[in-house]
DNA sequence: CTTTAGTTTCAGAACTATCTGAAACTACAA
DNA sequence: TTGTAGTTTCAGATAGTTCTGAAACTAAAG
């Protein structure tokens, strides 16, 4: 088994090449989903020009992806001591990485919808019966809903990895 | 308040406008966010014409995102006796909406992650300890996480309202 | 100060997604 | 049949996103 070169790198690269595509649908782009599957299945620790080179990408796209990844908190950056390059390297636990995306998604995708429903429901509140009125009601219940979503997701992200497991588990049984 | 001339259609078509930039963040389009977002608010159902002008799309971007969100489940086709012409009508239970919603993103971003990671779990189930070993471990543990998600997405999908709120008040606290 | 290793930026190129508009099609009615 | 109302399709145009590559920048070391 020692001296098979390291066959599972192919599997490894299906990995990578089919996350990247996967992401398209999950609104991330094509080359930060790739760095992530790469950096995720990284034994090590890598630099940004290994990184351009395993994956064919320019100097630029590597620095604009690692950078968001390290914004969304899904890779952080590392130095090590005596050498100036910055290595980076991926959060591993899946429960964690969960949690960051989900806190990431909610800050982009329902905080900003609040906005516009709370504004709306605001606008209209004076409306008396009839369509105005209608319209007025379903801002607010759409309003509640998300806002009650939100309590839900902070709920379960404030969970440590057991206890969510062990109230998921209440829920299925 | 009777001959105001309909006060509330200004913040419905900042509802409208806004919600279909949101769409972006969603993975949703523009123009299927707007007209989803129209028929939210109509008072009553609309057809085609209608929707074109009163949004100024092409019939073409009309159809297709008109057919688009029939097939997501979000609005759907009525046909008025005596009338040719096919009228839409958007679904207004946010309960529903949800659910539509959820399981239509389940089915778009789970369901075909977790092939990848089955795909590549099989692949190097007999690597021996060592990088390779890591790797199956990490898509093996990425594969339950995922199944694990499904399943609870699937019984809240099959809660009737009343019971999700039950449960959800219990979670809150 | 100069060199060297490394990082960041950004204008334009390449690519992708979305939209238009006109033509083809369908189906009913006179 | 022919006319009319409506629906669908699709090639090309437009808009939006992502990527490249080279130049500018930063900071440590000589």
């Amino acid at each position: 088994m020692q001296d098979e070169p390291a066959n599972w790198e192919a599997a490894r690269e299906e990995f990578i090449a089919q996350w990247g595509a996967l992401g398209s649908n999950w609104g991330i782009n094509r080359t930060m989903a790739q760095i992530h599957a790469l950096l995720m299945t990284a034994p090590d620790s890598m630099y940004t020009d290994e990184i351009m080179l395993r994956l064919h990408i320019s100097r630029g796209n590597a620095n604009t992806n690692l950078r968001e990844l390290v914004g969304w908190g899904l890779i952080r950056l590392v130095v090590k001591k005596g050498e100036r390059r910055e290595y980076f390297e991926a959060e591993k636990d899946v429960w964690k990485m969960f949690l960051t995306i989900a806190k990431e998604r909610k800050r982009r995708e329902l905080d900003p919808a609040l906005g516009v429903l709370k504004g709306c429901a605001e606008q209209t509140k004076n409306e008396g019966a009839g369509p105005g009125r209608d319209f007025h009601n379903q801002m607010k219940e759409l309003q509640e809903f998300v806002e009650f979503g939100m309590k839900v997701s902070d709920t379960v992200s404030s969970m440590k990895h057991a206890s969510a497991l062990q109230w998921a588990m209440r829920l299925l049984g």
